[in-house]
DNA sequence: AGGGGAACCCGTACGC
DNA sequence: TGCGTACGGGTTCCCC
């Protein structure tokens, strides 16, 4: 499940390799992951588009393209949810879970695959992606966001704290692991409801959340089952896991049986 | 407005 | 063994 790690170590990876590449062709088997945009619209709105750079923002991947001759700098923004990637000249063209490919100028090829197709690859152009993007909240990476402010968000809610965490409009990027992680480092139960929290719970609880987000970062990410970079390859963060899918075994602090907790929007 | 629930999709797990 | 069904998981949309 990609979150911001895995969506970091992807668009990274992408920004590198595809940084000045053009489109050169766009061929959907798949429409159903398509949003925004009608799927058979796609080849034509990205034929001689150049892709500015690749970057990321909460669980989307986003490549900023510069299209020839147009006004408009249209965004592709990608969303891989559980079971999506993108591959870098890593698919068999064979391969019946590719659901986009688009063929560079270059002869490369970049492949969205995706099992479930719950993911989705969407083309915004400058206003639409800007709503989009705005509805999100802030990045908890971001240094403008402070602990004063993240407080005053998290704790203004009633719902479980897990829930506040993993809500996009509070948190950009943050998901099951992340949060489940975070809360074990901070020593608080996923579901205490968010405005029980002190001060010094949620400044404590924003500091391990980078903390923890860094450090997978720098382990490309975790790949509990099905996350694969833009090469195919897994991230270690698993190795690290301290609580996510840990449920019956020892706790790493105190040597207790960890169990799980109430279950939080369905978790 | 804030929060709950269904829909989206298909591999996996499980029951008979 | 084989078939049928329930389930999961984040986001979006609808509804209260």
């Amino acid at each position: 499940m990609p979150e911001l790690p895995e969506t970091e170590t992807i668009a990274r990876d992408l920004d590198a390799a595809l940084r000045g590449a053009v489109i050169a062709r766009t061929v959907v088997r798949h429409p159903d992951v398509v949003r925004a945009v009608p799927p058979d619209a796609l080849d034509a709105a990205l034929r001689g588009a150049a892709i500015a750079q690749v970057w990321r923002r909460a669980k989307l991947v986003v490549l900023d393209l510069l299209p020839d001759a147009r006004a408009s700098r249209p965004v592709l923004a990608v969303q891989p949810r559980f079971t999506g990637a993108l591959l870098l000249d890593a698919a068999p063209t064979d391969d019946p879970y590719v659901c986009l490919i688009w063929t560079l100028t270059d002869g490369r090829t970049l492949a969205y695959r995706d099992v479930r197709r719950l993911g989705t690859v969407a083309l915004f152009d400058d206003a639409g992606w800007h709503t989009y993007e705005g509805a999100l909240g802030p990045e908890p990476l971001d240094p403008a966001l402070t602990p004063t402010e993240f407080s005053a968000y998290v704790r203004h809610s009633t719902r479980p704290i897990k829930a506040v965490l993993m809500d996009q409009r509070t948190l950009a990027g943050v998901g099951n692991i992340y949060a489940t992680e975070a809360l074990w480092g901070a020593a608080l139960d996923p579901s205490r409801r968010a405005c029980e929290l002190s001060l010094a719970d949620t400044t404590r609880l924003l500091d391990v959340l980078r903390d923890v987000l860094l450090r997978a970062i720098a382990a490309r990410g975790t790949s509990f089952r099905d996350y694969r970079d833009a090469h195919g390859a897994r991230g270690t963060f698993v190795e690290q896991l301290q609580a996510y899918g840990r449920a019956g075994q020892p706790c790493r602090r105190c040597g207790g049986r960890l169990v799980g907790t109430d279950a939080v929007d369905g978790r």
